[in-house]
DNA sequence: GTAATGACCAGGC
DNA sequence: AGCCTGGCCATTA
């Protein structure tokens, strides 16, 4: 079972990233007093129920890609609740120059 | 107890 | 740019 105190932490992390910005992974486990631990980041939102109000599509990996695999219906989703936001999927990566949330 | 897994990361080539 | 490798560490088998 995974530890609820760090999940919470994470989840109050990645609810903190405001509209508009990215994050990612490790950067949220460090945030959120977790060095080293951007998987748990991972698996923590891998469990996330649906409807969630988690905003999950603003969490990339380092390299400004997403985690899915191109074409998938998450993969879709979070570019199209990304665009909403004004953050614009260029070359298949988010620019995080531009839209990297830094608090 | 060991071994494998994974919405990851950094470095090397 | 892409691909591979080793490291990471909670969770699972």
């Amino acid at each position: 079972m995974p530890n609820p105190e760090h999940q919470t932490r994470i989840l109050q992390t990645i609810a903190a990233i405001p509209h508009g910005k990215l994050c990612t992974y490790g950067k949220i486990a460090e945030l959120a007093g977790l060095p080293r631990h951007a998987r748990l980041v991972g698996a923590t939102l891998k469990n996330l129920p649906a409807g969630s109000k988690i905003p999950w599509h603003r969490v990339i990996n380092s390299q400004g890609r997403s985690s899915f695999p191109e074409g998938s219906d998450a993969f879709n989703k979070q570019q199209q609740r990304l665009e909403a936001e004004g953050v614009i999927l260029s070359g298949g990566k988010y620019n995080l120059r531009h839209y990297l949330w830094t608090p």
